[in-house]
DNA sequence: GGATGTGAAGTAGTTCACAGCC
DNA sequence: GGCTGTGAACTACTTCACATCC
């Protein structure tokens, strides 16, 4: 685990899940020439409320304009350091099928100090591949040191992947596969699963709530809708 | 939008989020042939506290059973019921690269009512292949009527697709592109990134927050350890 | 004038604690 | 005895409203 830094006070979960898509906004109109962005702009583009912008941002320290704004280069930096961007950090993916692959081929996927380390299937036909700069290695075989593992296998065999993993010595875990796992203390787990997401749409529109009803994104939720169009 | 429908009282987003992990559980013992679980066992599995799980599970009415928990059969049924499983829903998926690929392919995606209407894209080169048993069709072509829109294609187009969608009567959006869609008040849409889930576990890693600070997942955040292990 | 930053108020979600029922 | 279901307390997050500063 890496060494806590007080830098910024502490941020609450739904800011700190707002933060990349307010730095994305940053990126879009800087890559625009546009260097100034106000609260009430940012808050439409995320979907939320200019005074939750302010208070997320606020949390950052105070680097704003009163009357003029954020500066864009500015906004992009702090968020980029809250976030903990200036850090370089490894990454294992175990599990080289189309979602794997998909993962490390995107443009998104590692970013912002992420640095893919290795590629681990089971599969003897994958192995020995190259995918993404990387000749897939055998999952039985030693693993990278890595700090982040990225899970992307059968939900079945999820749970195995995550103890040699953990055994291997990495401690947060990423988990595409739909399957909860159960790990020790001092092992962070995250899920990402996309049949979850679509549930939820699902129920919205089937209870007639959600964007209608004024319902708001709660970390990445459903977004408010959004009229504004970037200049 | 679909009617809506008052069986349940309105639930609150946080606990929508968590009912597909319920259901999955309920899944998970009844696959092992156990037929009652409590509130207890529940939210150790899902990271959850026992109280949480009451909770969430009182607003589908009352069907435990004072103890003895619930009973696993009808624990699923009803957060089927709850969640509109029992409806069937057309979705078109837009951009078949790997991620689409990986999407239309996955035992875990299109599931619980939710059935692949179409698949589009623009590269000629795909057009025209078959993918889950579909003829990729042109983008620039009609659009099959559906109700859910899913957007797997690069940032860039991610807004010309969705406003094309929803030309054609789509009104639900599933955006896997890391790009904030501006839509008309009617149309709701949801953000999947990866990228942002990454960022979120690197965050905690840095500040030593998260699961060792006893932090809590919301909705689908990290994990609460869960040191118990199904029977 | 105009937008930030923030106390204060309001709202939503979680946890406590226990009555109620099996 | 054991576990559900829920009022009451608590905590977290959002929104209001405005003083503050460019």
């Amino acid at each position: 685990m890496a060494t806590p830094r007080l830098r910024t006070r502490r941020l609450s979960e739904p800011t700190i899940a707002r933060l990349p898509v307010y730095q994305r906004i940053a990126e879009g109109w800087a890559l625009r020439g546009l260097n100034r962005i106000d609260s009430q702009q940012i808050g439409e583009l995320a979907g939320v409320t200019a005074t939750t912008v302010r208070r997320d941002l606020a949390g950052l320290g105070s680097f704003g304009t009163r009357g003029a704004g954020y500066e864009v280069r500015v906004l992009h930096e702090r968020i980029g350091e809250a976030l903990g961007h200036d850090r370089e950090y490894d990454v294992v993916v175990v599990g080289v099928g189309n979602l794997g692959r998909a993962l490390v081929n995107s443009s998104n996927f590692l970013i912002r100090g992420a640095r893919l380390a290795a590629l681990y299937d089971v599969d003897a036909a994958v192995v020995g591949t190259r995918v993404a700069d990387h000749v897939v290695l055998p999952f039985d075989g030693p693993i990278a040191r890595a700090t982040v593992g990225v899970i992307c296998v059968p939900a079945l065999d999820a749970q195995m992947v995550a103890e040699r993993l953990i055994e291997a010595d990495v401690h947060a875990l990423l988990n595409f596969a739909p399957q909860v796992l159960t790990v020790p203390i001092g092992t962070a787990v995250h899920y990402v699963d996309f049949s979850i997401q679509l549930q939820i749409l699902m129920y919205h529109l089937n209870n007639g709530t959600g964007p209608l009803g004024g319902g708001l994104l709660h970390s990445l939720g459903i977004a408010t809708p959004n009229q504004l169009r970037v200049p």
